[in-house]
DNA sequence: TAATCCCGTCACAAACGCGTCACACCCTTG
DNA sequence: CAAGGGTGTGACGCGTTTGTGACGGGATTA
């Protein structure tokens, strides 16, 4: 499976899962003194404070480390200075990585989506064609038939969304959510706006049509 | 390639060789006043002494930097006392990190092996293309098809940063690192100033502007 | 020491992305 | 054919992101 587990000593998550888009590939989850609250698989990824509750951080890194299945985490520690010393004890601890404080969203997903690159290197999932579309997630690049198609973010991620459901009629709900839409809710019929700004995308690239409506539905992308 | 070159101002090469396991992992040698004694394929990493035998320590990593075989080398300066002026200088003086010595076996290890899982896999080739761009490590230039770009210090390693990384969105996290700068924490929008300046001289050598802009995203360098 | 170069930061204007609205058009149903 | 809901799209406005000239300090050179 592709999904990164990030774990966090602080409250950073709850605005992380609104802030990414692609919740699929990302779980978030509360690092507490006893350590992850639950158990996951997959690549595991911890952001570790300095400071706990009740416990220093590097007890928490070295408990971290010891425990079997959490042994592979990639631990961060996040320092609230630039001590060279407390840079040095992270890593004697078994940190991977460090951080200066305090912690930040940026900061994070920085690193996760720089982890995801390098993982999609080599799982080679960074790149995916599906008919005449093929569409490039490091280069942020889709294209028709070799054509770039010039997109603004959001039509990226709709086109994705589609490309990654042909042939399978998707809700206006489905599309909102797929995109990682939660706050503020957003009106179904801007999701017609979507499409229609796509739809012009493609059909730039002289691609067709390939954004088929469903009256009262929603849209399929057709592959043939 | 898998191997990391480490270099030493002082003897405790030897004793590493010894006590380390995973031979085909790295390579020691000794760093004497005229740089390292052979040249190496892959990431480096020098660990300077500040007082060495003639030569102060300091203009040791002044050379490692302007020595374009040895500018990408990751620098840790091995200070004997916590003076914060000297710990200045060190960064000043393009070390990317440093110690308070003496230089143990275990200061070293914990580093190499904290730091060797997201080293950039670099090559030490000394020129190549990509697409109308080539770049001369040697002679430290640059050019697009064939005409000259006239960039300053900073303008090249930006360049051949994404010379290194064509077609993939580089945050401005990224960008910062990749260029090594880690002390004093840079702002982010630097990085835009880095671009202007870099797209300018890329335009007054012919080129076009094959540095795309992705939106709250990063930079990519797009090739074809 | 003076002159010059390099580079990080700032501030402000411009560009951009995007959600919404309004209205015309389309299709279906009766 | 009429009615009514569904859809496409140009226009608008707001908030955010980006580009860039200007400035100043540090380093380098003359």
């Amino acid at each position: 499976m592709d999904v990164v587990n990030i774990f966090l000593t602080s409250e950073l998550g709850e605005s992380l899962e609104d802030f990414v888009h692609d919740q699929r590939r990302f779980t978030f989850d509360r690092l507490g003194p006893d350590g992850p609250r639950r158990l996951v698989e997959g690549p595991m990824w911890a952001f570790v404070d300095w400071v706990m509750d009740d416990l220093a951080g590097l007890e928490m890194c070295r408990r971290l480390r010891a425990d079997p299945r959490t042994m592979d985490a990639h631990v961060t520690m996040v320092l609230e200075e630039d001590d060279p010393e407390d840079r040095r004890r992270a890593l004697r601890a078994g940190a991977d990585d460090y951080v200066i404080g305090p912690l930040t969203r940026t900061a994070v997903l920085d690193r996760v989506l720089a982890l995801q690159s390098r993982q999609a290197e080599r799982h080679a999932t960074r790149r995916f064609e599906v008919g005449a579309l093929s569409i490039d997630m490091a280069a942020l690049q889709a294209r028709w038939a070799g054509e770039p198609i010039v997109l603004r973010p959001n039509e990226f991620r709709l086109l994705r969304f589609f490309a990654e459901n042909p042939n399978r009629v998707l809700t206006r709900a489905e599309l909102i959510n797929g995109l990682g839409k939660r706050e503020p809710p957003i009106d179904e019929r801007t999701v017609d706006v979507w499409i229609g700004r796509l739809r012009r995308a493609i059909k730039a690239a002289g691609g067709g049509n390939p954004l088929r409506t469903v009256r009262s539905m929603g849209y399929v992308f057709d592959l043939n």
